[in-house]
DNA sequence: GCCATTATTGACCGATCATTCCATAATGGC
DNA sequence: GCCATTATGGAATGATCGGTCAATAATGGC
């Protein structure tokens, strides 16, 4: 009934594969480098998770929820609004800036190279989106109540204006990885909230 | 001396070689999709840009040629500068909605994934996120003498965030293609000038 | 201790990868 | 019309691709 135990820790694998996803991107990434990234052997590979496909799948899952958790953590400190909303963007910037961090956001690729080939990278993606939408839309409606943000626009546009200049900010940190550019952009960002 | 004379327009092969990355990235694009799409045989491409490699970025080149000059075209109407800017982005959600159109901005998905691996691609990229920073801090500096625009930021600065909030809104385009979501952040960042 | 079941390993599969090479073709100079 | 030169098309290259498979190993139930 039960069969060989599997020697090994399904997240961890999951875990190398992210890192290896993360570095290489989807197209860029073969059987075999998985093979060398997780100890595994093609066929185990294979057997507990079935395609390359399936098993970026679940390391971009991992991905979104590693991150998810850290910057809700952020943006849940005991802090005010605007610190913590300028809190999340350095992270990312420090993400961006990281020294022999030849990597940019996993997340971002895959919207960029996956999402029109994989719905299920599609869905993954706009769940995670709408999650963060929702938090930050909270924040801002908290912040407007505080009168710590203007009030002139809803709470849900400047959320999602407040997105697009972080992931603006995620995308021009792999083309400019100058922290005096990237400062610029949080600060603007910062002073029309 | 002269030899055997080309049969093929370089421009014209280039720009469907433009087009197969633009819509398969670079790791998902074949020498033999490249033959197809450009409709020489392997020894012509080869022989006349040498490998995979560098006629991508001739094509990336040609890429970004069009669209700076499509983007400095509408920035460079007789308008107001908040009109101009509000259609800068507004061409942008053009081109992400555009109904058939199953691909990203190639600029954008060069950047995440060849940019690091591949220093002149990175050195285009950087080139023509120079020439947009200047052209758009001018405009805010314009702005900002004609009282359109708040002037408690450096005009660099203000561009900086405008630029951030262009290709966020760029990015968040291939996974929310929806108008009244993309809507919101062009009128969160028009509104925050 | 045997059996059913599942995991592991790595050889193996056909397909496809980027690139090279070669026979042939088209030109200008002479 | 011949030669040097360059272009063309596509066969051929070895490597690598994602995925499969058969032999073997490890377990629980009996």
């Amino acid at each position: 009934m039960s069969g060989r135990p599997r020697q090994f820790d399904a997240q961890a694998v999951i875990d190398a594969a992210m890192e290896v996803f993360w570095q290489h991107g989807y197209e860029g990434t073969s059987a075999q480098a998985l093979c060398e990234g997780t100890g595994l052997g093609r066929g185990s590979l294979y057997n507990a998770f079935g395609s390359k496909q399936q098993l970026f799948e679940q390391a971009l899952r991992r991905y979104q929820d590693l991150g998810l958790q850290a910057q809700l953590e952020i943006l849940n400190r005991d802090d005010s609004v605007r610190h913590r909303l300028r809190a999340l963007m350095e992270w990312g910037i420090t993400a961006d800036l990281a020294p022999n961090c030849q990597r940019s956001c996993m997340a971002l690729r895959s919207v960029l190279e996956r999402s029109h080939q994989d719905p299920v990278v599609k869905r993954i993606n706009e769940a995670y989106l709408d999650r963060i939408e929702r938090r930050l839309t909270e924040l801002m409606t908290e912040g407007q109540q505080h009168g710590e943000l203007r009030t002139d626009q809803p709470p849900r546009q400047l959320a999602r204006g407040y997105m697009a200049g972080y992931y603006g900010l995620r995308v021009l940190g792999q083309s400019r990885p100058e922290r005096e550019f990237l400062t610029d952009i949080v600060n603007d960002t910062l002073a029309r909230l």
